[in-house]
RNA sequence: CGGGGCGUGGCGCAGACCGGUAGCGCGCCUGGUUUGGGACCAGGAGGUCGCGGGUUCGAGUCCCGCCGCCCCGACCA
């Protein structure tokens, strides 16, 4: 049948490979206002259980949720130098409401340091009052340029949490810690290998004294940043005057955190794992991780193959499985399973006249192979194949990441890696944003992250990798989303 | 904003150079037969051909203008 009901594959264009992907799965559509989009019910799904999973840790860590209004007053984006200037393009303005002019325009938020600095103000009094953990989830608009499905929209879906600290030393920590959770999220719940590190100054947030970031390598071996967490040092606390009273009677300003990840995440879930025929999901952020497909024709096989799915569907659902039954009528069995493959269920469970017969299941996991279960201690080896495909997918795309990253390179190795195959090139960075600049006209590419030091090469480059001068740290270097 | 591509039933496309009854595949609806990797037969529904002008007896097709979308680049999570 039809050959063209496959997608575009990755290495032919990747981009169009992305888009379908995205359409087969029916995750997200195009929406009527340039750069928006829709998240449909598949992709929020996956949405639900990001939030579920970072929420929990958010909260894990002494975390409190709130929620900060939409607008904000123009005036207040002003009172961070940095930070106007580094949002005011790309933000929008609200100046006509209630049928009349207003007095003071209103921002629609592009972040929201700003306003929730204005509360801070009043809530922090004493250092008792610190450390202030704050978290909201809410909406976002940037007016971007150019914009792609999840990866970078109009307005999106994120996270952002604020805090305030008595000090640097605890500020920095908090910081810290929000990257490491990030980490583990993109680890353990995406599946999706990161290094961390801290931003040169030209990557940093506008307003932060730093911007550390996770980065995951895509399959067409581009960067994407997938969380970032700052320290803001006491810059919003001096514009917003949110000052404490010391243990010693003194009078300071906090010192303060903000960090983000967003639906950018999905897009980085659907780079990493997908293949040609359609996305994968890892099974904990798989909405469905398991369809059950019954196979018959008579309707006395029909009735005995749908007894034994139903059973089955119970014992796992009661295993807290999420599973689906996809019994429809009058669709071959091929079908369906094209059909969830497109939208990457993790788990196939095939039941047919022979399993019901042998008292087995036939599996097929969505990360390749097909192998009968019994259907005797079904749900624990159900749960034992879903952590399998789980790691299968960290370790497939640690090794694909690794593949792609080389160490030490030179000024030739770095321009042909970046005409060629891309990837990440770990080199020798004098800290010069003369050579950075240089670097981008030339590569186009751009450092993400000077590397923590779990991931720094064991011999530290002695060279900058442009300008050949004494290098200051390592970086690594790719082109990015 | 620059470069490239594209707008024709829900989706993918043909028709355009050379003006003359709007077509194909998939999907959808009804009935029947099917069902271990994308079923088949029969019947059916569904289109202001992106928008606005113009040329013409007649425009999806030719001319002018506009709009939108996708991809690549400059800005960014």
């Amino acid at each position: 049948m039809a050959e063209n009901q496959g997608l575009t594959p990755r290495a032919q264009d990747f981009s169009a490979w992305y888009n379908e992907a995205i359409m087969r799965a029916e995750l997200a559509d195009y929406s009527p206002v340039r750069g928006c989009m829709v998240i449909r019910p598949n992709g929020y799904a996956i949405w639900e259980l990001m939030q579920r999973a970072l929420d929990d840790m958010f909260k894990a860590t002494g975390h409190r949720n709130a929620y900060f209004p939409l607008f904000i007053p123009q005036s207040f984006l002003q009172k961070e130098a940095e930070h106007v200037e580094g949002f005011a393009p790309e933000v929008a303005l609200v100046t006509h409401a209630g049928g009349k002019e207003l007095e003071e325009p209103l921002v629609v938020r592009p972040t929201s340091e700003t306003i929730i600095y204005d509360s801070f103000a009043k809530w922090i009094h004493s250092y008792r009052d610190l450390p202030l953990l704050i978290n909201q989830w809410c909406n976002i608009v940037r007016w971007e340029m150019r914009t792609r499905l999840f990866l970078r929209t109009t307005e999106f879906l994120w996270q952002e949490g604020h805090t305030a600290h008595a000090d640097e030393a605890d500020a920095e920590a908090e910081v810290r810690r929000m990257l490491g959770v990030y980490r583990r999220f993109a680890e353990e719940w995406m599946a999706m290998p990161v290094i961390t590190g801290v931003k040169t100054d030209s990557e940093k947030f506008a307003g932060a004294l730093r911007t550390y970031a996770i980065e995951g390598l895509m399959q067409d071996n581009k960067s994407l940043q997938a969380g970032t967490s700052h320290a803001l040092g006491q810059n919003f606390a001096k514009a917003f005057g949110v000052q404490f009273q010391t243990a010693a009677g003194g009078l300071d300003f906090v010192w303060s955190t903000s960090w983000g990840v967003s639906t950018r995440l999905i897009g980085g879930l659907i780079m990493t794992h997908g293949d040609d025929v359609g996305i994968i999901c890892p099974p904990r952020l798989a909405p469905t991780q398991v369809v059950v497909v019954p196979i018959y024709k008579s309707d006395t096989e029909r009735e005995a193959v749908l007894q034994v799915s139903d059973g089955v569907v119970q014992e796992l659902r009661t295993a807290g499985v999420r599973v689906e039954l996809d019994a429809r009528e009058g669709m071959k069995p091929g079908a369906k399973y094209y059909e969830w493959e497109g939208r990457g269920v993790p788990l196939r469970l095939e039941i047919g006249p022979k399993d019901v017969a042998k008292g087995q299941v036939f599996a097929a996991r969505r990360t390749g192979g097909k192998a009968p279960i019994p259907l005797e201690g079904l749900a624990v080896s159900v749960q034992h194949a879903l952590a399998e495909i789980q790691r299968t997918l960290f370790d497939t795309a640690r090794e694909r990441r690794d593949a792609a990253t080389r160490r030490d390179v030179s000024k030739d190795d770095l321009i042909a890696m970046m005409a060629g195959p891309g990837g990440f090139a770990y080199a020798g960075f004098c800290g010069d944003v003369a050579c950075e600049t240089a670097i981008k006209d030339a590569t186009k590419a751009t450092v993400r992250v000077i590397p923590d030091e779990e991931f720094r090469s064991p011999t530290p480059p002695a060279r900058c990798v442009w300008c050949g001068r004494p290098a200051t740290s390592e970086a690594v270097w790719a082109k990015a989303y």
